[in-house]
DNA sequence: AACTATTTATAAGA
DNA sequence: TTCTTATAAATAGTT
């Protein structure tokens, strides 16, 4: 229908094609338009030009995603049941998974042990047994580590206040060089020599309060037990 | 195009909308293809006519399913998302509060300790312990149900036994009269009875062997304990 | 479903 | 792009 007849064939041309599309898209959409009218019926149509332009007429009595849902439910078939339900299936084998876990965890507790006969309970008790075994192990390997450190760190402060009581001494023996010397020192660690007696015997007794002016917060709880406490090693 | 101009506007009349429907589809399907072909299009063109039927044109080049995909790739917000990104969350959900579920149980298990601080394992022990206790408990207690339970059915056993020895020294005594007596009786009875002395020795010891006529298959493997094994009791 | 008078769509040109 | 217009194509009403 122009001035000459064509041959349904792709458009070589460019921009004839382009001109082309651009005539026949209005008229397509003009058709679409007037089915939907004359027929009251519900039209979708949706156009990607060979450039990836978009377009698209939908019936004003509905909407695209309605086609869409109409489509597969007419198909039967729909297109993402599969990447769909796989995910639903992975999702009740996720939950399904989680509630067995979730049983365990509840028979290591001591629960829910009502479903278990005489073996399992059996070898329940087996595992868990041994596994306390480890558990313990751990924990002691862990408390001794710690003794440990924590007894060098007491040594280093013995070396450390020994050293202190010997300058303190030896300006106490030299008071007039003692007090020249002190010009740029602080009254805070004057006031920490002070009380050195009682720090040493503090210190004689392994207790972790020693505080001198050099670490002062170092060790003042214990350092790095948190609120360890020795009934914890009853049962190590 | 036709003998008369019409009005775009619902066709009243049912058949004539129906003729009017089947030779416009037509037609617009025609364009549609013409458009893919001259222009190298793709286009994806859904009908559902007033009466619910389905006719859909899609390029040969495409798929509705693509169709689809790039159409909610280019309106960019896609229709499903909503449905599907809760679902996908979920899924992630889930599958995190797996892994956790999955490492405590191989704490449980004495494995995967290293990232637990003195406090944790101390924690971990104390509750395996006590859980220990209770399934310890509750195997206890399944035991003794069943030793029980073994107990009346050896009970019962010696009971009929004494009968049955009974009968049999009785017949002893009077055995023309067991001979006429013993017709309708058969022969197993009577060979099992012949060697009652030494199953009444055996039950006496409280092997759980014995077997009569009346019993024969009832505790040939210590009755429900399948493969019951003294040793277990050593953790009991 | 076929026919055909007529309307409508559009190819080519401006 | 848009307008024009000759001509092809579609189709309304009819058979």
């Amino acid at each position: 229908m122009g001035r000459g007849k064509i041959e349904i064939k792709r458009i070589e041309n460019h921009t004839n094609r382009q001109v082309t599309y651009s005539k026949r898209r209005n008229g397509i959409f003009k058709k679409a338009q007037e089915l939907t009218v004359l027929c009251d019926a519900k039209v979708s149509l949706i156009m990607f030009s060979s450039t990836g332009k978009f377009h698209e007429y939908i019936s004003p009595t509905t909407s695209t995603k309605k086609i869409f849902d109409q489509y597969q439910k007419t198909l039967g078939t729909d297109l993402w049941s599969t990447h769909f339900e796989a995910m639903q299936q992975s999702l009740k084998q996720q939950k399904d998974i989680n509630f067995k876990l979730r049983r365990d965890i509840r028979q290591r507790m001591g629960h829910d042990l009502d479903g278990l006969n005489y073996e399992e309970l059996h070898s329940l008790e087996e595992r868990m047994s041994s596994a306390l075994e480890v558990i313990r192990e751990r924990k002691y390997h862990k408390i001794k580590t710690q003794i440990e450190t924590y007894r060098k760190k007491v040594k280093n402060l013995e070396v450390m206040h020994v050293n202190l009581m010997q300058d303190y001494q030896a300006k106490c023996e030299d008071p007039p060089y003692g007090l020249v010397d002190n010009n740029d020192g602080d009254y805070e660690s004057t006031a920490a020599l002070a009380n050195g007696a009682s720090n040493l015997y503090a210190f004689r007794h392994h207790q972790p309060h020693i505080q001198t002016h050099n670490q002062p917060t170092n060790l003042q709880n214990g350092s790095g037990f948190g609120s360890f406490d020795l009934r914890d090693l009853r049962l190590a």
